[in-house]
DNA sequence: TTAACATAATTGACTATGTCAACTATACGT
DNA sequence: ACGTATAGTTGACATAGTCAATTATGTTAA
């Protein structure tokens, strides 16, 4: 009989933890000069239309706080440039430099793989059931009333 | 179409994200002065026979230096204590005190609810092929050939 | 039109978690 | 007894997340 709260904690922690391993490495090997938390933003900068700080905050679900500093970080290695928006003196468009595109590619690749990987020897449909139990757990989490 | 690696890792980190946030929030309400790491180092003790720190930072696959740490707070709050191991004078065994099986107890409890909450509606069937996928997919990322 | 409130972004101070390498003491194999 | 392996500790640092206060700008409505 499977401990379901000890074994359902390890398989997500455990991917997390291998997901991330794998993209440090290829990091490494590139000789790319950033954290895996920075290609999750330039991820997100790449396919947000207009992102500003803001709308990556929410997308990323992180403090605000924290998007300034990872997106300064990006700025000073020229991976990331800001554009004012025309519409509101209070907030930037982020876009990626040729170099963070080319960055973001290159890593985007890898964790393509990676996610292939994982799934290798899974079926579509099982791979599809999957997801859904997961958006559902996900769900189930948010919505709870209580913290 | 769903993209597979965008969707699976917000799974796992949405679920392991908000996991963490219930158990702080568990945490404090009942003024338990410790991080949620604690609770599965807590966990862990209770669980592992002649529990040691190799035989810990094994188990959740840590550094040790960051076990001895871990394990030097909780001596420090009186949640646990070191016995000598007869056989080997180089490791200590490691036990709940009183306090430290009140204090893992009372959080099992959430961390049961949390998950049970998480998998309601979810029937047992589909259960055990999430568990089952999630298994493959952690040991296709931990078998694989390069790093 | 201006006072009150809301929002975008930044900053400081902090907590939590993870990583690496050097080191001490003890154990083990030959 | 010697060299090597192991258990645990420590220092220094890297990475990630949190909270509150602040600045500048925008919006609303009396």
């Amino acid at each position: 009989m499977r401990k379901l709260d000890t074994d359902l904690q390890n398989i997500f922690m455990n991917v997390i933890k291998e997901v991330k391993k794998s993209m440090l490495c290829a990091i490494k090997e590139k000789e790319l000069d950033i954290s895996p938390i920075h290609f999750m933003v330039l991820k997100d900068i790449y396919n947000i239309e207009n992102c500003t700080a803001l709308s990556l905050a929410e997308k990323a679900d992180k403090d605000k706080g924290q998007i300034t500093r990872l997106v300064k970080d990006l700025i000073s290695k020229d991976l990331v440039i800001k554009e004012q928006n025309p519409n509101d003196k209070r907030s930037q468009f982020l876009k990626l430099t040729n170099a963070g595109l080319d960055c973001y590619q290159q890593l985007s690749t890898v964790h393509n793989h990676i996610f292939a990987l994982l799934s290798q020897d899974i079926s579509d449909e099982d791979l599809a059931l999957f997801l859904t139990l997961g958006d559902k757990m996900v769900n189930n989490l948010k919505t709870k009333v209580v913290g």
